[in-house]
DNA sequence: CTGAAAGCGCTTACAG
DNA sequence: CTGAAAGCGCTTACAG
């Protein structure tokens, strides 16, 4: 239980010890030019010995590089969250970049109060709106790295973002509804406003729509937030204002539950009068009633890339302006298709 | 897209620019001492005009201090791990710490090679078994601050631990089983071997069976390792090897879904003829079919708690050593308690 | 291949 | 209340 101080062996121990100088201590440990075998030896036995380990600040401070990147997120709740950072982390690892993290409820705006910048890391990963549009440009003005995730550049930033493929998804998820269950009016709930992804799906369903040859019908356009409740009440809105429809492209996994207890409790039947999918493929979609038709994003993926995308930014000073994605749609029953086995639990095996 | 040095202003600069010592710029910043409001003032204005912000790896250096703690994980998958990892954040941002974060396949054994230490952190969150017991050993040795999270210290060593009630909760459910659903023979799926909060979970589950005057049955009991198809495996082999039972306490919610599509394939209807219960309730619990009636953990709180009592280790010296967070049991049908309401999709809301 | 020395940007006795 | 100066543990021109 005493409190001693951290042992410090410091590189002038070693040297000292091993009778160089302490720049070929530092040299040899950075790989940074020869020195002869014999030295080597030496110290490898010293350090061994010495169980000498490099102070990091002290190298940060002379090389003025953290060797640390850090994630600014706004929230960490959500399935989306622990695949993201997964990849994140490992692929920082692999980089030799130690993984800052940082979670704010609101969006930053002075750059000044930062838990996470130039004083603690070579470059930043943002997710979705953590930062504002001022706080990116001072970061970009000050040639900070940055790379976005799921969320796009300013107008003329031009930083560096990775994401996933929302709207070829979204094209597909509503083209399967209208050409293999014939439906003819889709309701489409909106996530939060200024939300990327849901911008994206949106287009891809007002694409889908027109390549169809079926007008737009803005009052099957609604809010679902990605949240339950408030796709429940716009469910309820639709059905009680009496608007005909046949399908609902719920925005995300949330939303498309939200869309079933309200459709349950209205006495629609899912698939056989409405068709329903939704986006996310959570791990409770499979376990849904009906289980839930839906889109998986390459989520792990999309935090390794991110990551790779910084290191070049950092060591090289450029990256992949945008870096989209894959995403697979995973047909279940809620939109009409058929499946044998019925047991969801096999699923997720 | 030039790739410009980072601005960056010093201490020297403001006091240059103030009329005073770096001295007394670095006391006034940390309000280590008095300074007349002249120059209070004086700085204030300065450093905003500057746009100053003190680099923190020059602090680091000087005091000796990183201001950091550190979590070290097996894994990041599961349930578990955002609520976890979102208490640790935001207890560790109240408390004034960065934090840094890092997953391992395996348990480090070399203390040399851990990713976090004494060289980037004041201390470190040890979740599970990240760490294997030399390390442990180790690191106490040399006097660095650890706070184990579900998983208790090694003996002597003396590591202050904290985790949430396993045993009482298993008693509760487990009791539960037997008197309200006159259940006699449980099974109990294990954990991982050495896994802490399997151990507990089966004291609770043999306790209760004493108290009620039930004799333990060893076919009874059998291996889940919180893991579907490991749990689908053994209750196949029970099944088949002929035993009888009439109840089963899966270990966790995903052997839980194991044995729910054994039990399934069998013809084995749940809860009549079989009550299932597990632990963790899981997001996709409530919508397994039935409904898993399980315990809930505060996985936040413990990530809140962690965080305090490594911050008291690591300011005072000294903290609780073993911080018990309470669990809660959750009914739901599959145990064969009866709702009205029937849809799960309720319940999370 | 190796050393002496300056410097990274702070903090903190020590002295006034 | 304030300053001059040493020191935190490294790295890296510069010189040999």
């Amino acid at each position: 239980m005493s409190r001693g101080k951290k042992s410090s062996v410091t590189i002038r121990d070693v040297a000292r010890k091993a009778n160089v100088s302490v720049a070929t201590v530092s040299r040899y440990i950075n790989g940074t030019a020869r020195v002869s075998d014999e030295v080597a030896k030496r110290l490898d036995r010293v350090m061994e010995e010495l169980n000498y380990v490099p102070h990091s600040t002290a190298r940060r401070l002379a090389t003025k590089k953290t060797n640390t990147i850090g994630l600014l997120l706004t929230d960490m709740s959500g399935d989306f969250f622990a695949p993201l950072l997964r990849g994140i982390e490992s692929m920082a690892r692999e980089k030799g970049y130690d993984l800052l993290i940082s979670s704010a409820r609101e969006a930053y705006s002075q750059v000044r109060n930062l838990p996470l910048g130039p004083h603690n890391c070579d470059g930043i990963l943002v997710f979705t709106t953590s930062l504002d549009d001022g706080c990116l440009q001072a970061l970009s003005e000050m040639s900070f790295p940055v790379v976005l995730i799921h969320r796009s550049t300013p107008p003329e930033l031009n930083i560096p973002c990775v994401t996933v493929e929302n709207k070829a998804a979204s094209y597909k998820l509503v083209s399967h509804l209208i050409e293999e269950h014939e439906r003819q009016r889709i309701v489409f709930l909106r996530g939060p406003k200024g939300h990327e992804d849901s911008y994206w799906r949106e287009m891809g369903y007002k694409q889908a729509l027109l390549d169809h040859g079926i007008p737009l019908d803005e009052s099957l356009i609604s809010f679902g937030e990605f949240f339950r409740r408030k796709a429940y009440q716009s469910m309820w809105e639709l059905l009680s204002g009496g608007v005909q429809f046949d399908g609902v492209f719920a925005g995300d996994d949330e939303a498309a539950v939200g869309v079933l207890v309200a459709l349950r409790e209205a006495g629609v039947r899912v698939p056989e009068e409405v068709s329903v999918v939704g986006f996310d493929d959570q791990r409770m979609s499979p376990y849904l009633q009906p289980p839930l038709t839906t889109v998986r994003a390459p989520t792990e993926d999309v935090g390794k890339e991110a990551v790779r995308q910084l290191v070049k930014l950092i060591q090289i000073g450029e990256a992949d302006p945008l870096t989209l994605l894959p995403t697979e749609i995973v047909l279940r029953r809620s939109c009409g298709c058929e499946f044998g086995s019925g047991s969801p639990l096999y699923e997720t095996w």
